[in-house]
DNA sequence: GCCCACAATTTACTTGGAGTAGATTTTTTC
DNA sequence: GAAAAAATCTACTCCAAGTAAATTGTGGGC
C-alpha cells in the first residue's frame, strides 16, 4: 500500500523524473483496498485507496480489465502455490488430487474478496474467457502429456481444465455463499471430498495409465 | 413481440381495464430483441422492441435481475427438454449421458444470444447463484436417489450438480468463442465425448449400483 | 350531459461508475 | 530568468439502470 508519504500531493513535475507510483505498488494497493473494501469496490475508491487520482491509476495500470487481468494473474499463481503444496505433501496420486482441490478452496477462502472481484466479468465475454485460459493454462501440460502417453487425443486436455476451472469456481463460489459469516469447515471436507470423487474418477485411470506407461520407458 | 398495433400510443388509460402488455408478451418480445439484438441489449433497447416504454417494462417485469430471472426460467426449460430428449434415445447409461450433454450443447448453441444474456451475472452475486441454483434443481433429484441407494451422502448430489453446471457453463462458453462464426460442428464431436468421459467416470457408477440396488428390491 | 377523480402511459430526470480532456503546478533547459 | 516539458489533479462526459412527475385518456357521480 502507498503510505502517507505520497499524500495529498499537489500538481507539478516530481523531481528526479520519478512518477508518483509505479505498476506494482498500485497493484499492491489495490489488492489491498479491495481486500479491505469488498469486490464490489469501485475504481474512484481503489485509486484513493492508494492515494494516487483516477488518471494516475488509468495511466498506470489501464482500464479495469486491465487490473482485473494484472490482479488475476498474482491470484492465479498464489492458487497454484496453494494447490501444489497441497498435493506435494501427499503419497497416494488420488489423495494428492482431493488435497489440490483443497488447497484450492482454502487459497480462495483465504482471499475471499480478490477472488470475487477478478471473478467479477460475466461469462461471455472477453475477460471471462482469459481469466479461463489462464486458470487453464496449468493444468493443459498435464493432462496433455498424460493423455497423449495413454493414446487419446491430447486437444482433448483443453476441455478437460475447462471443464475442472468451471465446476471449480462454481463449487467454490456456492460454498461461499453459506459461509459468509461463519466458517464451519465441517462441510468443507465433504465439499472437497464430493467433487474430488466426481473428477478423478474420469481423470485417475489416464493419470495412472500414463504415469505406468512412463515407468514402463527406457531409464525409468 | 407486441406488433404495430400498439405503436406511437399516447399516454392515457387505455380502453376495457387492460393493461398495453401483459407479462408473457413482453417477456417474448424481450426475448426476440436479445436474439436479434445480442446479450448486451439495453433495457431501452429491449422495451423500444416490445413496442413499450421503459416505466413499463419496469413495472411488468421488474429490474433486469428479474427479466433475466425470469427468462432463465424458460432457457432452463428449454435446455432441460433438449437434455431429456436427447438422453432419452439412448440406450446405454453412458451413451445417454454423453447424448444429454450434447443435448445441452445444441440448446445453448441453438439459442446463444439468450444464453449470455441470462448468463450475464458475474459469479459471487445473488443472480449467479439463483441461476445455478436453478440449473442444479433437476439433477439434485436424480443424484440424491442413486447416491442414497449407494450409501453416500445425499447432500453430495448437491455439489456434484454444481460441478456439473459450472464444467458445462465454461466449456460451452469457451466453445461459443471458438465457433463464433463458422459452425464447425466436427471438434464439438469430440468436445462432448471428452467432457462425458470426465464426468461420467465419476457419475456412471454410482448411477449404475444404484439402478442395480433398485433393480434387487421386491417388486422390480 | 358535464365534470371530477383516477388509472395507465410517456417524457424527462436522477444516480452511479467508467473513462478522459484540459487546467495547474513544478522541474528542467537554454 | 523565461519558456518548454512533464507529471499531476480538477472537473467533466458518457452510458445504462432505474424513477418521479407531467400528460392524457377512461369511468362514475350528479
Amino acid at each position: 500500500m502507498a503510505d502517507a508519504t505520497t499524500r495529498k500531493r499537489r500538481p507539478g513535475r516530481p523531481k528526479g523524473g520519478q512518477v508518483v507510483a509505479d505498476r506494482s505498488q498500485l497493484l499492491a494497493a489495490a489488492a489491498d483496498v479491495i481486500r479491505a473494501q469488498g469486490p464490489d469496490a469501485t475504481m474512484d475508491e481503489i485509486a484513493a485507496g492508494a492515494s494516487v487520482t483516477k488518471p494516475i491509476l488509468y495511466r498506470t495500470i489501464g482500464d479495469k480489465a486491465a487490473l482485473v487481468a494484472a490482479l488475476s494473474e498474482s491470484l492465479i499463481d498464489q492458487i497454484d502455490r496453494s494447490v501444489n503444496t497441497a498435493a506435494g505433501s501427499a503419497t497416494d496420486p488420488a489423495a494428492a488430487f482431493e488435497a489440490a482441490i483443497r488447497g484450492y478452496v482454502a487459497a480462495v477462502d483465504a482471499d475471499r474478496n480478490l477472488f470475487l472481484f477478478v471473478n467479477s466479468a460475466a461469462p461471455g465475454t472477453d475477460q471471462f474467457r482469459r481469466l479461463v485460459d489462464r486458470s487453464a493454462a496449468s493444468m493443459i501440460g498435464v493432462f496433455s502429456s498424460a493423455r497423449a502417453d495413454v493414446g487419446l487425443d491430447p486437444d482433448g486436455s483443453r476441455t478437460w481444465a475447462w471443464a475442472i476451472v468451471g465446476a471449480l469456481q462454481v463449487v467454490t463460489t456456492m460454498w461461499l455463499r453459506d459461509n459468509d459469516c461463519d466458517s464451519t469447515s465441517n462441510d468443507l471436507d465433504a465439499l472437497v471430498r464430493d467433487v474430488s470423487q466426481l473428477l478423478w474418477s474420469g481423470i485417475g485411470p489416464t493419470l495412472g495409465a500414463a504415469r505406468s506407461a512412463r515407468d514402463l520407458a527406457p531409464g525409468a
